[in-house]
DNA sequence: GAAATCTAAATTGTCCACAATTTTCTGGAA
DNA sequence: TTCCAGAAAATTGTGGACAATTTAGATTTC
């Protein structure tokens, strides 16, 4: 499981205080435990962490460029909140991405690589089994990174790492309450056409799976949380 | 054609002092006249835009991770030299993206949009009469980028313009010495199939084209320079 | 009481001096 | 000459002080 993090580098990966801390804060933000729009301020993770200003102000940069924080000039760093229209656009984009990698992956895959991910998927069946959304979640996007890793080309690698963060804070923001999470049953069978060798099979998979993700979110209303959301919420449900 | 380049936001596109020294160097890398591998200290960058060091260095990360510039710890910077690993790479990822900018290009393509890219193949041809090659390397790009933009997605163009500001690095590196440009051609064919909305034939000549450009490149030896170009050289084109 | 204006506190942005590291230069020995 | 230390110079890395901007609070005015 750390194997997955590991290969593909990220901008800083656990290189000294500065790695730790851009680590720290971009798992906080993936796995949800920072809501999207929390502020970031500069002296607060400087007390939290130990580090300088100027260290703090170089991870937050670096968080920017992932596109899971914001940094508004002047007025400090915020968990990023993806419009409506992003995250339409990331899910196209991973289409794209993921087809190609699938493509690739088939041609490459090896038996070790075919129990990985039947590994990855086994642990997502059982924290599902037994509640743990939070886990399922870290799963199923380590099953899109273990993929790429399988594809071999580290420059659709990284392409993919930043999309499938940003996939993070989509459904944060976006995710309804109660989903029906499928995701384990599709990575089975996606592992199996990658099995087969079936590249038609295995890149229509992806394609549904991805478009699926898409289609549980609420990407009706124009922006998070506006008017619009407010009005239908406070006339329950059906507007007048 | 500066629309092009204003309307797809690079990290910092001419925001204030630092932006332009952004700008600057990152135009000079693209368009080569800065050699790959070449160093870019700090104080010489400080003395040539007269802005402050703590400036150039914010500047310089941006750059790497734009990936056309190399940050070696405790060492500096230098203009990035691609592997041919990494070549084939971008090239590979190049031939997805654009995949997918085509697909959604042909249903959203304008009259406007189709002028645009004439001028573009037009300006590219007289360029090429003339014996420019820098600048019909640049509108070659351009139009890729106007492409992208044609097909409205800011993820996908966002991944496209590194992966074309990567590619000029890569011809920079691995490009022959007489290449039989072509791109202004495939340029052409390609927006005719635009203009007759075909789908099929608009993928596969973009396909084509982007492997064109990749097999008129020297990617045979491990890396640039070394050993193996050397003797080949050496001993007179025919290894003994 | 609400809106607007001014003041004070908090937060971000920038520069500069100093520390750490690397590179270059010098001198001597094999 | 070539190789290897050691010292000097140049370059990068870091922290803290200060400036600029924004935010929050208090006071005034209508």
């Amino acid at each position: 499981m750390k194997a997955v993090a590991a290969a593909t580098k990220l901008p800083m990966d656990g290189n000294g205080a500065e790695g730790r801390v851009y680590d720290q804060i971009h798992k906080a933000i993936v796995e949800r435990r920072l809501e999207p729009g929390t502020k970031l301020g500069e002296e607060a993770l400087r007390e939290i962490y130990g580090v300088s200003r100027a260290q703090i102000r170089r991870v937050l940069v670096d968080l920017s460029h992932a596109k899971v924080v914001e940094l508004r000039p002047n007025r400090g760093a915020y968990v990023a909140q993806p419009s409506v229209r992003e995250a339409r656009h990331v899910f196209e984009a991973r289409r794209a991405i993921e087809a190609a990698i699938v493509e690739r992956a088939v041609g490459r895959v090896t038996e070790a690589n075919l129990g990985k991910l039947r590994e990855i998927i086994d642990a997502d069946r059982e924290a599902l089994r037994r509640g743990d959304g939070e886990t399922s979640i870290k799963l199923s996007g380590e099953f899109h990174l273990c993929l790429g890793e399988i594809a071999g080309n580290q420059v659709l690698s990284e392409i993919l790492d930043e999309l499938v963060s940003r996939s993070s804070l989509i459904i944060a923001t976006y995710g309804q309450a109660k989903q029906s999470d499928c995701s384990a049953e599709e990575h089975g069978k996606l592992t199996e056409a990658l099995r087969d060798g079936d590249v038609e099979k295995a890149v229509a998979t992806m394609a549904a799976h991805l478009s699926h993700i898409e289609s549980l979110l609420n990407l009706t209303s124009d922006e998070l949380g506006d008017q619009a959301d407010l009005r239908s919420i406070l006339l329950g449900e059906s507007a007048g």
